[in-house]
DNA sequence: AAGATAACTTATCGACGTTAAGTTAACGGC
DNA sequence: GCCGTTAACTTAACGTCGATAAGTTATCTT
């Protein structure tokens, strides 16, 4: 009697029905790498949790990384999805680009463990870690390119703003650098750290936001 | 013949001379870590270099974990030196705070390697990276706290600059916080992304340090 | 019924961190 | 000068890892 899990189905598959092995593979994965972190995660785990032999795992991914690369795609594509409800729904380009570093806040706050492996690198390979932030120049069509999507699509917010009339300090990409870098200091933060004595969290949030913005829209 | 290293120096050491083996194991896993990263450097390679058997290692560290910190608490030395130096020939408040940020952001960029191992998490077990923002209360004994000592000192610093004057929009410890996450995110983006085309590296320093000052100091 | 082949398993590889147990060489005391 | 003690090592081995090779089973087509 093997583990339970949402992922396992037992038997063997039928013809043509391979890809929902795969996507079994993917959901043991997640769970494992979420509960016990990417170096603790064996192919031998995840293939128990499935209820294959771990060679098996070999048939729908290239090897261990190929399949932390897939999940972090499926994570960042929430994230995208926020991203879109909030360009739809706020127009002030202020708000915009504020609600913008809350919204990637709140992502890292409600995955702080996708967050984690995905920024924080938790003994990931050097490949996965860098899904966050990939260069722009590299093939799409690889696995693992959603999170540099995020990026450019900062860089869309505070280009529209300033065509909007909104002055900023710095060239729009470079504004885009620094308030992403200001909310990755403030996520990775609260998320490495949780049982830190921070002062007060929300204050913390709330100055990061405001230094953000202080710091890269120019004093009218 | 093995290979060549700082660390290498032949035969078998003299009785009461075990120190300067650690001293040599600890030089070759410098290297080694910061040649080809954490995972890569094995046991083995460490001892190769050294001219020692992979157990012999065992003799001077309780595991490869120890070692990082070793080295971790050793390079956190250095950064701690070069505040000591700034808090002597800085006087005024505001150029202490931005030039405590500017050094922690030299250190930073000086040994990219290091800042990446212990900030960056290459791979590296999770009590290593942990070093960098360790909690206050942690034991003092035990290696790996230099890095929460930096922190320490960023709040000291904040504590006078309020005591002779300066007003802050945050509690001082709130403003370290703060401070802190922005030059990590600063730091923690030019290391991990050399290559990446940056719109201004020296825009994006100095950007930063304009934001983090203009939203921790009170405009005046 | 008979191939063809997708979906698997068993066996195995080399490398890893680490431990156990044995060996060698340098020293103080006689 | 030899001797026991013990610091400073070595060789051998264990269990686990990611990954591969080669063989097996079951489902589908014809």
């Amino acid at each position: 009697m093997s583990a339970f899990s949402t992922a396992a189905t037992g038997g063997r598959k039928k013809r043509g029905e391979g890809h929902t092995r795969r996507e079994e593979i993917l959901q043991a994965a997640k769970e494992l790498f979420l509960e016990q972190g990417y170096d603790s995660t064996t192919i031998r785990k995840i293939a128990d949790r499935v209820g294959v032999s771990a060679p098996a795992l070999y048939l729908y991914f290239q090897d261990k990384e190929q399949m932390m690369l897939a999940l972090c795609d499926q994570t960042f594509g929430h994230l995208i999805d926020s991203i879109d409800e909030i360009e739809k729904s706020v127009a002030e380009p202020r708000d915009r680009i504020r609600q913008f570093g809350e919204a990637y806040l709140r992502f890292g706050l409600k995955h702080p463990d996708e967050y984690r492996l995905i920024f924080l690198g938790s003994n990931v390979p050097e490949s996965v870690r860098k899904v966050g932030h990939r260069m722009p120049t590299d093939d799409p069509t690889r696995p693992g390119v959603n999170g540099s999507i995020v990026f450019q699509r900062l860089v869309s917010v505070l280009v529209e703003a300033e065509a909007s009339g909104l002055k900023l300090n710095y060239p729009a990409d470079t504004c885009a650098e620094l308030c992403w870098m200001g909310m990755h200091g403030l996520a990775s933060a609260l998320i490495l750290k949780p049982e830190f004595p921070w002062s007060n969290r929300d204050l913390l949030i709330n100055g990061m936001l405001d230094m953000v913005l202080k710091g890269i829209i120019r004093d009218t």
